[in-house]
DNA sequence: CAAGATTGATCGTTCAATCTTA
DNA sequence: TAAGATTGAACGATCAATCTTG
């Protein structure tokens, strides 16, 4: 807790302000774009998406919360109410029976292939002002961010 | 909404899902450094910066709420807890009575000063993985993300 | 009536507590 | 007792409705 606590230069406070901005309107955009054209958040998206990439079309809670950076807590709130919406069912796992499964049901499904197109377009939208070698620079400067963000993560503990 | 519904190349695919990951992680690490050392949002802490960078220390409320690219419905009820806290006070504008006027406490401005170095800390860690060169290629790649954000944005009514 | 701002209801997330099985 | 997962309360954001002033 005792940082060391250096400030930033001028040119990162710039580069710090866009990013920020950046992780503020571009979930925004793609929330905006899933509410209005299926009645759908960005989260719950991804999660059937991850479902649908996964063997057999299911996933066990646990395993999702991490693929997905969300609590568990939020994972088994989320999924009960797809549940009610009809678009995954849970049962227990045969092996380990603490655990419990969530797979998509073919009415979850649908609703992914359904809703994929305009949110693809999306989020290729945003690519489209891109060239081809800016995109491989942002693929390795957010790797570097990530590698930041989950040594922070991991170094919490003493 | 007739989209040509492009779908994204390899490339694009393993950029996206890094980004969307650093839009993840990146503010919930922010959340989770001023909540435990500052009991405050992110987004809370935005707007007491905001208002410690505007002459008196005060900003009108649809100023403040276009600046942090939220609602006014969210500035007004957080503006609201804030007051309540004893950290910003509001009064009308002078000159258009329909507008008000949100002004920084002594009290507010100490909680910042407070709680800026950690939080500074916190995004100084981030570039600290980063080159200077780097630091310049992100806040352009960020400026070009922007740009197709806000050009989104504003597109939307025919 | 339009613009600036607030209010109350609803929805999703987090936090702490709980339940069940290993 | 710990791990996997769920539950209910509390908090913050969004949405639609309302209020007030221009």
């Amino acid at each position: 807790m005792a940082e060391s606590s250096r400030w930033l230069r001028t040119d990162e406070q710039s580069a710090w302000r866009k990013l920020a901005a950046v992780t503020v309107l571009l979930p925004a955009a793609l929330e905006a774009q899933l509410q209005r054209d299926a009645d759908l958040t960005h989260f719950g998206y991804w999660v059937l998406a991850m479902l649908s990439e996964a063997p057999d079309h299911a996933m066990r809670m646990s395993e999702l919360a991490a693929q997905t950076f969300g609590s568990q807590s939020r994972l088994s709130h989320l999924v009960a109410r797809m549940e009610r919406r009809g678009w995954v069912q849970r049962s227990r796992v045969s092996e380990d029976g603490r655990g419990y499964r969530a797979a998509l049901t073919p009415a979850g499904y649908a609703k992914l292939v359904e809703s994929a197109p305009a949110h693809a377009a999306e989020v290729a939208h945003i690519f489209d002002g891109l060239t081809p070698e800016q995109v491989a620079i942002l693929d390795e400067l957010c790797a570097v961010i990530l590698r930041r963000l989950e040594a922070a993560t991991n170094a919490s503990p003493a």
